[in-house]
DNA sequence: CATTCAAGCTTGAAATGTCAAGTGAACGGT
DNA sequence: ACCGTTCACTTGACATTTCAAGCTTGAATG
């Protein structure tokens, strides 16, 4: 087997350390200020961006990276919350679709700004323009690499 | 407030992936093939490479990223599968040491070629020296910037 | 039609993580 | 020596996530 160098080794756990601590930072933020961890912060957010504000559960669960359990639980939470609706569709009853509320799409706007006035500090503002493209270029490049197939 | 432009977000948004996806892909494998969860590890492995195998709970917590409290929960569960042993140190009695057993050690042993591999596969091959070199100097700028100091 | 079958989601229990409070050991002042 | 504090964990209660069924709806087959 082949195993790391010393400069891939430092790459690496740069990139671990990461992995590690920016979503912990981020839930830190939208927890202390808007009382939303990052899952249900992407929930809503996700569902404002939908036409009616609208998604198919599976759809959500898909671009929040979260399994359909999860994803059920989780909304079960924001629907008790009242910031999100479920209700079956009508053409066919086996899709499930959540729908935001005006309260829910409230509580969005009043997170949305100091979230990104955070990542912006943590992360925009402290590259160029230039290694922030790279940057989301090399991010893209990896993940294409996953295999998310077994997701859900 | 000030929005992100176009560019900006959809570097970010590649990077909200890769936060997502790699750690979730990285897990997945270490479950599959050894029964370990990162955390999991990540204990063994900073264990491993410590004199003595042995770290005390604080120090360990901090390179793993672990609150104490969820630290002092993995271990007890490492340490009812025989992988780690704890005890308090001779000379300070608050301090509790922990410790790769030898069954720890081999798990570890185990593991760590396929994990290897597999983000040999996911990261280290699919960027150029120069690309993973500088992926990990903006992986390092960005945790420079955020405030750990709130964890544990 | 009736009968499987799969899709899409939900549910409950077990595993795991977080939070707040508790424990005991060392320290600093008196 | 005594008192209060801080430090390093641990613990238990609670929240969340995961895992393994289970349910309901529509599609496919006979």
């Amino acid at each position: 087997m082949q195993w790391l160098t010393a400069s891939e080794l430092e790459s690496w756990l740069s990139l671990v350390r990461l992995l590690m601590w920016l979503p912990w930072s981020i839930d830190q933020q939208l927890r202390r200020d808007s009382k939303l961890r990052i899952v249900e912060y992407q929930v809503l957010a996700k569902l404002s961006e939908s036409p009616g504000r609208t998604m198919r559960m599976s759809a959500l669960a898909e671009v929040t990276n979260a399994s359909l359990s999860r994803l059920s639980h989780v909304v079960e939470r924001l629907e008790r919350r009242g910031f999100v609706r479920r209700a079956a569709d009508r053409t066919d009853g086996r899709y499930t679709k959540a729908t935001l509320t005006d309260e829910g799409f409230e509580t969005l706007a009043a997170a949305a700004p100091g979230h990104v006035r955070h990542i912006r500090s943590l992360v925009i503002d402290v590259l160029s323009p230039e290694q922030l493209r790279r940057l989301g270029r090399d991010a893209a490049r990896i993940t294409a690499r996953i295999d998310t197939s077994g997701a859900g």
